[in-house]
Formats: structure tokens, C-alpha cells, sequence
DNA sequence: TTATTTATGCAACAATATTGCATAATCAAG
DNA sequence: CTTGATTATGCAATATTGTTGCATAAATAA
């Protein structure tokens, strides 16, 4: 669990106002071991924030760096707090994602690489996401 | 442009009846070179279809193995048509999906395979999805 | 042709997301 | 600490995407 210190000085390292909302959804998101979607946010953070304003706070996130959107096989966008580095200028999240299909959260696998395809011609990738789908460690007898 | 004959075909192969709707949505998709959203599907095959109607469709296709959901870092659901050997059994897309940055289109590049990864103690893979982003064939100049 | 099964369309609803605008909060300057 | 410029927030209204129940129409099998 991050202090409130660690909070505010990643706020402030990448150029983000101090605001209650901001640091409720940081805080949520640095505690979780897995994705969470902007319903699973909402209820952490308490029912007195409005929920446009989660939204743009998150979409705020990841244009800074912050957090990284992880791909679901639903509809559902989650989203994953990002690596140190990661900044408004480039997102370097090359890990892949794993969705246990008993729990169904999805864990970011930082570990694990995702390994690099050869494209065809003409086609060029800037970035790529990788999900598996199967049982989680928690969920294995 | 497969003809009526292949898709009725499609559709008995798999159990499916035929209906008007279900030939056009097959027909719209196995025309298309890329994926589509069920708003993009409705456009082509005219507004005289009740959106409703084209979402059990998706569905039934899905679970008959005719087509196959595409992930994409945006939260719309996309559709693309399945190789052969798909049933309501089981699907064999193992391939990546590639999508544009420029003309927002993601293709199915059936000849590239997803590569595996050694996944950490206890997570059990069962499916794996692969999405790439950048510029594709069309938009390099 | 008739009977059985299944797909369709409508209505109503639920969940998720976006925009404009007035107000409140943040932060930097003095 | 106070002031003023800037930016975040909350509300209302609206858009988009997807779901469920149910009566009717259509498709297939007998
Ligand atoms: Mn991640
Ligand atoms: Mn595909
Ligand atoms: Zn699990
Ligand atoms: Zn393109």
C-alpha cells in the first residue's frame, strides 16, 4: 500500500493537479493486484464522486502515463496502474495480460514479455497487447 | 464476394437456420477485410433490421463457430468471420490482429500465429489474444 | 399441408460513456 | 496569506451499446 507521499509525488512528477478524486482513483488502482473497471473504481472510491468526473480523471491518467487500458475479450474497458517510467510522451507497458476465467480478474503479468511477430510487408507496430485467458494462480487446486 | 450457395452452405454446415437476416450479416462479413462492430454491421445490411435481432445473430454465430470476436483497446466488440474448421465445438483462431492507428481498421492476419509465452506457476492458459497497433498495408505510403 | 420449433420485432430497460456549462478547487504570484 | 488565473468538478442532458420478456412470424420437419 502506497503512503499518501508516494501519491502526491507521482501526481506532481507527471504535472497533474492535487485533487481528492485524483488520489482516490491513484490509490485504488497502485492497491489492486488486478485491472479494475471503471464501475469496480466507482465502488472503491465511495459513492460520493460522480462518475463523469471518474471518467475523465481516468482518461487524464492515461494520457500522462499514469495508468495503461488493458484489453478484455468483453466490452469492458479496465484499467492497470503503469510502470515507473511511463509518461505523458510514451506508454512502455510490454507485458501480457492474463484473465483467469473462474475469477475473471485480469493480472498484469509484468514479468512476462510479450514476444515480438514478423508482420508482413508494409505493415508496421508501434504498440501491441497480448491477453490469455485460463485459470489464475489463486484459482488453481 | 462468396455466393448465396456458399453461405447457405455456411449456414447448414453448422446447424443454422436460413433467414434473411442471418444470410446478410454472413454476407457482410465475409465481404469485409476487416472487422466490424455491430454498428457497422447494421449500416451494410440496411436499417431495416431491428438491432436486436443482429446482436442474438452475433450471438449465435459466435457460439456456432462462424465468426469470432476481435479485442480491441477501444470498448466496442468487434466481428470478424472464422476460418473453416471453427464449430460450436471449438474455434482455431490463432492468429494476430493488427490494428490501424490511421484508418481504424483491424484485419485478421490469419498467416501470422500467436507465439507462445511462459507464463508464470500455476496460471493455466487456455486462449490467447494478440492485437498490434500501427500503420497498416493500405495507409504506408 | 400441417405441426413443431425457432427467429424476429417491439417495448422497455440497463449499463456505459460523452458534452456543455456554471461553480468550486487548486496553485502560482505577489 | 491573499489574490487571481487556471483547471477540475458536478449537474443536466444526451448518446451509444447491449439485454430481457413476450407475442408473432417464419423456417424446417413430418
Ligand atoms: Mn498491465
Ligand atoms: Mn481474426
Ligand atoms: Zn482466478
Ligand atoms: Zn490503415
Amino acid at each position: 500500500m502506497p503512503s499518501p507521499d508516494r501519491i502526491s509525488q507521482t501526481l506532481t512528477s507527471h504535472e497533474l493537479r492535487q485533487t481528492p478524486v485524483r488520489r482516490a482513483v491513484l490509490q485504488v488502482l497502485l492497491d489492486s493486484s488486478y485491472a479494475l473497471s471503471g464501475h469496480e473504481i466507482e465502488e472503491r472510491i465511495g459513492a460520493d464522486t460522480d462518475r463523469i468526473t471518474l471518467y475523465r480523471t481516468l482518461k487524464t491518467f492515461e494520457d500522462s502515463g499514469l495508468i495503461h487500458r488493458v484489453v478484455d475479450t468483453s466490452d469492458i474497458v479496465r484499467y492497470a496502474s503503469c510502470s515507473i517510467e511511463c509518461s505523458a510522451h510514451e506508454h512502455f507497458d510490454n507485458h501480457v495480460h492474463f484473465k483467469c476465467t473462474n475469477c475473471h480478474h485480469i493480472y498484469c503479468l509484468n514479468q512476462v514479455a510479450i514476444p515480438a511477430v514478423t508482420l508482413p510487408a508494409k505493415f508496421e507496430a508501434k504498440t501491441r497487447d497480448y491477453l490469455l485467458a485460463g485459470v489464475c494462480r489463486e484459482c488453481t487446486p
